[in-house]
DNA sequence: TTGTTAAGACTTATATAAACAATAATTATT
DNA sequence: AATAATTATTGTTTATATAAGTCTTAACAA
């Protein structure tokens, strides 16, 4: 049995809160859901959940994960530390957010319907509860800054995409529009991406065709230098 | 009285660290302790204590901040949450990691003395307690992102500094020479440098002159955009 | 046939980044 | 007084990246 350091310092409860965010092939959606307890009970909330007792922070945040999208492992990274005494209006709470980018369709439906959860268009959010709002706000902002040097936008989509596709999303993530021709030559560039013969029909009558990542070379790509 | 809620959860001990960091006109230096309590007690490690009840995360950081270099307000900027069940030898602790970038000639020096601290070279540290190498690791990896956008680095620097100077940090900070000629030109397109007609003649014959921010137009662009 | 969207080639303009060398001011030395 | 030594200061050129414009071809639906 260890020695008790530490005696005179207070606890606090420490959360997480996820900020999922999927692509519906037209704008960025974040997973919002009607907050199960009290207090605020009710209110439009981001997934979140108490750190247990033995469990580390990024374990919390990927169980929280798990549990409401379904998907064992998913892109995901931490936005910081929210610490304010009475931002939580129950009690104090400090809360940890980590961003998570998922491919919509990979969605278990029922589980939406059990956690009362609703993808939402991140421009038109409703008022959350506590500092939810400040913290999609700051994950946006972390994300326009990684996806300039990251190719991260690709977790958001499924294994088959197209280029229009993809442009749009990045169009979402920056919000703003952005050169058809420059955007391909980047693409060029970057030589992550393998063609396929298929095309999708969908969404034009030409119809466009098929990409997937060379998983190697977008692998290494993501472990070059820093950031 | 409130209510009780979240009556299930745990509670945790949260604390903040702080990489201050300095710059002795050669090299970048943090401040590190030796630590005065147990677990671990003498060990090197970063300046840190716990978040107090009914204290915010962000002045805990500043309390630290203040108490150990006796300068009221400085740049400080946090750099994200450290759970790992076992990274504190005593018991869980959770904590947040901030930095700050100092004057080092601000510097109370008897403070420096009654913390058992030391400015150490960041090229050639020590083995510090628990993750607190990592800390600072990350902190180098966020400031030399940072400094590439925003002109930071000035809150490194006393009033007045020459451009040498100026350039001698930044090569310190992105760990990589500079050429003096682009340097210079990218300085005068920021246009936030006003020269003194004083020249500093310590560290050469011919004497570089000493140059102050117009802080009007440092601002400006420090609040500018987002980042 | 016409309309629509995708794909790609080729070009031009502009902005940004990188490379590069000579001169000026001063002090110390002889 | 001349010279050597040291560091500060400055401008031009070149390459690369980004942005923007035009045009052609392809595939298909209506």
């Amino acid at each position: 049995m260890s020695a008790a350091f530490y005696q005179d310092e207070v606890k606090f409860f420490v959360a997480v809160d996820c900020i999922i965010l999927g692509f519906n092939n037209k704008e960025l959606n974040v997973l919002l859901h009607r907050r199960k307890f009290e207090p605020v009970k009710g209110e439009w909330s981001l997934m979140g959940g108490f750190v247990k007792s033995g469990e580390n922070i990024n374990d919390a945040a990927s169980r929280v994960l798990t549990e409401c999208t379904g998907i064992g492992s998913l892109f995901m990274e931490q936005v910081g530390a929210y610490g304010e005494v009475a931002r939580d209006s129950g009690e104090r709470v400090i809360s940890i957010a980590y961003y998570a980018l998922v491919n919509i369709d990979d969605f278990n439906l029922d589980l939406l319907k059990q956690y009362d959860a609703k993808w939402t268009k991140l421009n038109d959010l409703p008022d959350l509860i506590f500092d939810h709002n400040k913290m999609i706000v700051d994950t946006m902002a972390k994300l326009k800054r990684k996806a300039i040097t990251r190719p991260v936008g690709f977790n958001l989509l499924p294994e088959k995409f197209t280029l229009p596709q993809l442009q749009t999303l990045y169009e979402a993530i920056f919000q703003t529009p952005l050169d058809k021709r420059n955007f391909r030559k980047k693409l060029n560039l970057m030589d992550i991406l393998e063609k396929l013969d298929e095309k999708d029909k969908k969404s034009s009558k030409r119809g466009a065709f098929y990409y997937m990542l060379n998983k190697e070379k977008y692998g290494k790509l993501l472990s070059d230098n820093v950031g």
